[in-house]
DNA sequence: CCTTGACTTGAACCGCGCTTCAAGTCGCAG
DNA sequence: CTGCGACTTGAAGCGCGGTTCAAGTCAAGG
C-alpha cells in the first residue's frame, strides 16, 4: 500500500532487535505498527528512532514499563514529571559510581596486587557516595 | 566461638541485602562463611566490604558469574585481565550513555514539548556515539 | 496456479537473580 | 528442661525480558 512504511524484518535488521523483541514490545505498549499489508506488520519509519531511544533506556537500566510510561509523556503531566526528576538524580548517581568502577577496572588491568581484589586502589570503586 | 565472627542476620542487616540472597551468593560462590557456630554461618566482617563491591558491580550492570570470575582474579591471569580491559571500555560508553540520558532527563523536567518524546533536544540521549 | 519463505498467533519455555516455602535444627533466655 | 526464634536445607516459585515452538496465513515470483 505505502511504500513509505517497512516491514518487520527490514525492523530488526535496522534496529538490531529480533522480530520477537518487537512484537513483545508491541504488547507491552512501547510501539506500534502504522498499519497492516494483509497480516504483516507496517511500521513507520522514525519507529526506528523510537527503538533506539528504548534501546537506549533499557540499557540504562529502565524497565520496559518505566519507558512506557516516559514516551507517553505530556507536558502537563506533573506527576511523570517529578519522576522524571527523581530518575535524573538516580542516573546521575550511576554515572558517578559507573565512573569510579571504570577507574577501578582501569587500574585493575595494570595493578599487580593478588588477588586483585584486596587491592586499596581497586576498591575506590566502592566508595561510599555522600547521601548515597 | 569467635566473636569476631558475625552472622548471616547480622550481615544482613548490615549490607542490606536479604539473608537469602547471602546464602544464593554463597551457593554462586561470590562469597563464604569463615566457619559455623553449629549449623549457622560465620562471616568474616571483611565480608561486608566484599558485599559492598559484589553490590556495586551488580548494579553496574555485571553478572553474578562475571563478579565471581573478577573476584578470583590474580595478577597473572592474562586473559582475565583482558577481559577487565574489555569491561573497561564497556563501562566507559555507558558512562557517555548515560550522562546524555540525564542530561535528556534533565531537560525533560522543563521541557514543553507535547509529547516530550517529540523533542530534540531531549533525543540527544540517543546520540550516535562513534564506533558505538 | 503453486511454491517459497517471511510473516502471523498464542502458549510454552528460558536464564537471571533472587524469594518463598516446608520441614527440620539448634543456641540461648528463662 | 522448655520454649522461642533465628537459623538450616532443598525445591519450587516469581518477575523481567525476551525466545522458541507449532500451526497457520499470505504476498510475490516463477
Amino acid at each position: 500500500m505505502d511504500d513509505t512504511l517497512i516491514d518487520i524484518g527490514e525492523v530488526a535488521r535496522r534496529s538490531g532487535l529480533a522480530a520477537s523483541a518487537l512484537r513483545f514490545y508491541e504488547r507491552k505498549g512501547l510501539i506500534r505498527a502504522e498499519g497492516r499489508n494483509g497480516l504483516r506488520r507496517a511500521y513507520r519509519p522514525e519507529t526506528l528512532e523510537r527503538l533506539a531511544l528504548i534501546s537506549c533506556a533499557r540499557d540504562a537500566g529502565f524497565t520496559l514499563s518505566e519507558i512506557a510510561e516516559f514516551l507517553a509523556a505530556r507536558p502537563s503531566d506533573e506527576r511523570l514529571r517529578a519522576r522524571m526528576a527523581a530518575k535524573e538524580r538516580e542516573v546521575s548517581q550511576r554515572v558517578d559510581q559507573l565512573t569510579r568502577l571504570r577507574d577501578s577496572l582501569r587500574h585493575a588491568v595494570v595493578c599487580t596486587h593478588d588477588p586483585l581484589v584486596e587491592c586499596p586502589e581497586f576498591k575506590q570503586a566502592v566508595r561510599r557516595v555522600p547521601q548515597g
